[in-house]
DNA sequence: CACTAGTGCAA
DNA sequence: TATTGCACTAGTG
């Protein structure tokens, strides 16, 4: 936290911040407690962001003051507005004198829904942990991302030759506008869906056109290598810091619904994985020289959630003998012994499983298989017989759900769902599925807030060189010296697995390598 | 420069 | 008409 020029410099919360600690005015406590409290407090409300609270208090307050000033609009008067060094300073430090007033008002507050320990525990102790890993950030291989711009400038070359000559003119192949004119007006090909402005152009759309054509195809190829181009390959060099060499993302603790941290500037909770193009991407990712990257993931954390909280049997028993769980759903949906069971039975169950974390239906099931919905149905109805406790939860949730307006996680976190009591029978649905979602997604970013906390504690007291750099929902990355991979390894994995003992049990995998997809 | 729409990347 | 995010380009104002 107090090296201000690479941390949080992005919000203007921290920005005030650090415009006033010059100034000798201590804030720091005030703006974060006050920023975490209203996110507790309102999740998944963004017309109730500290934001608009802050600018209510504010609205109302300098009313009242320039009233009794004489009408005065400046509200210059202010001791804080006075001590600023910059224009912009009297607007920010009107907000932070907002936000010291909400912070007298918010534990009361916070108390009365019983979130003061998640507050306290939880929220406040990761704080300084997302601001070290913020700092510390993580080193690119820029020379390798250039030679793989290189690469996939000289492939878009070719394809986009190719595409203007299937499509018999040049266009902007980058436009769903210009490339819907080609294909279903020029070419003729059928129209699989529309959008609210025109025709789909989508990947599932030009999945089926490319049985009728060769440009849908050439599309889909040209688009996947622009998308990793622009995204990650050119923009990850441009955001290294000069002076640290690395990149450093922001951590936002007070967006997420759920519970969980996003990544901005740039976003590192979704580099690619996928295909060899993803992989060569995750290469880029590399320690030092002298370190390894440490990956630790916990292993299938939301079905063992949904296990626990459900307490079904079978479910409960497959986490417990360490079998393949996709594999054992597909025994349950096909109702053939293990050694029956093909690679497509287990995809089925796998997308089943999925389905179920995220509040099914059977025509979500249905797209997402490529079946009909009648055979997506009894996939469902075929699951529920057999994982019956799952079912019982899921009725468990939406009752709550619809008794108390919100749901909860574990840990005591809250999501208000209002969704639920719409009129409106999609909206509704959303509701449902949230209020099964939320309690297992909300409860894993619980559990891995936790064993940052716990780890980065173990850190400094053990005084390792390592480094935690990344997290990534349900995966931690650290930069380890060569000498701690062995203390790290156990140390790392026996707290992320200790922080709660489930009824179907925490498992954490580890892998080391020079670069984040070999650790992986 | 601010904004929306369409698209697609991750867990 | 499957959950949570962020960010790219095109297009508009």
């Amino acid at each position: 936290m107090e090296s201000a020029s690479i941390t949080k410099v992005g919000h203007d919360l921290k920005l005030a911040e650090i415009v006033l600690g010059r100034r000798g005015i201590v804030l720091r406590n005030a703006s974060f407690d006050t920023m975490i409290a209203s996110y507790l407090l309102n999740p998944g409300r963004r017309d109730h962001t500290l934001e608009t609270v802050a600018f209510e208090y504010l609205k109302e307050r300098l009313t009242t003051a320039t009233e009794a000033a004489g009408g005065d609009k400046e509200a210059k008067a202010h001791p804080l507005i006075e001590a600023a060094p910059s224009r912009i300073a009297p607007y920010l430090c009107q907000r932070a004198d907002a936000i010291l007033k909400l912070a007298d008002l918010l534990p009361s507050l916070l108390d009365g829904q019983g979130l003061t320990p998640l507050f306290n525990d939880l929220e406040m102790p990761l704080v300084p942990v997302l601001a070290e890993i913020e700092r510390n950030g993580v080193k690119i291989d820029a020379d390798l991302l250039s030679e793989i711009s290189k690469e996939l400038d000289a492939k878009l070359v070719e394809l986009t030759e190719r595409i203007y000559r299937l499509a018999g003119e040049e266009f902007n192949i980058g436009s769903p506008k210009q490339l819907a004119e080609i294909l279903f007006v020029k070419l003729g090909l059928p129209p699989i869906r529309k959008t609210k402005t025109g025709y789909s152009t989508d990947e599932e759309v030009l999945t089926q056109l490319a049985v009728r054509h060769e440009l849908p195809a050439e599309i889909l190829n040209s688009r996947q290598l622009m998308k990793l181009k622009s995204t990650y390959v050119d923009a990850l060099p441009k955001l290294i810091h000069p002076e640290t060499g690395r990149v450093h993302t922001q951590l936002n603790q007070t967006i997420a619904a759920t519970g969980r941290l996003s990544s901005k500037d740039p976003n590192l909770q979704n580099i690619p994985i996928k295909g060899e193009l993803g992989r060569r991407i995750r290469q880029a990712f590399i320690a030092e020289p002298g370190y390894q990257l440490l990956s630790a993931d916990y292993n299938q954390i939301e079905l063992r959630l949904l296990a626990h909280m459900s307490e079904d049997p079978v479910l409960i028993e497959s986490f417990r003998t360490g079998e393949d769980v996709h594999t054992r759903t597909a025994i349950q949906l096909f109702g053939l012994p293990k050694q029956e069971i093909s690679s497509e039975m287990r995809r089925v169950a796998k997308t089943v499983n999925f389905g179920i974390i995220y509040g099914i239906s059977p025509f979500g099931l249905a797209s997402n298989l490529g079946v009909s919905q009648t055979e997506a149905k009894r996939y469902i109805d075929r699951y529920f017989e057999n994982y019956q406790g799952v079912q019982r939860f899921i009725d468990q949730m939406l009752e709550t759900a619809t008794q108390q307006g919100y749901v909860t996680t574990l840990f005591g976190r809250r999501r208000h769902i209002a969704e639920l009591s719409s009129r409106n029978t999609q909206t509704r649905g959303l509701g449902e599925r949230l209020a099964v979602n939320t309690p297992l997604q909300g409860t894993a970013a619980d559990i891995i807030k936790k064993a940052m906390i716990d780890i980065h504690r173990w850190m400094q007291e053990a005084q390792v060189k390592s480094r935690m750099i990344l997290q990534v929902h349900d995966e931690l990355i650290f930069e380890v010296p060569e000498s701690e991979i062995p203390l790290m390894k156990e140390k790392v994995k026996e707290k992320m697995e200790g922080v709660i003992q489930l009824k179907a049990p925490l498992t954490v995998d580890i892998g080391v390598a020079a670069n984040w997809a070999e650790a992986h």
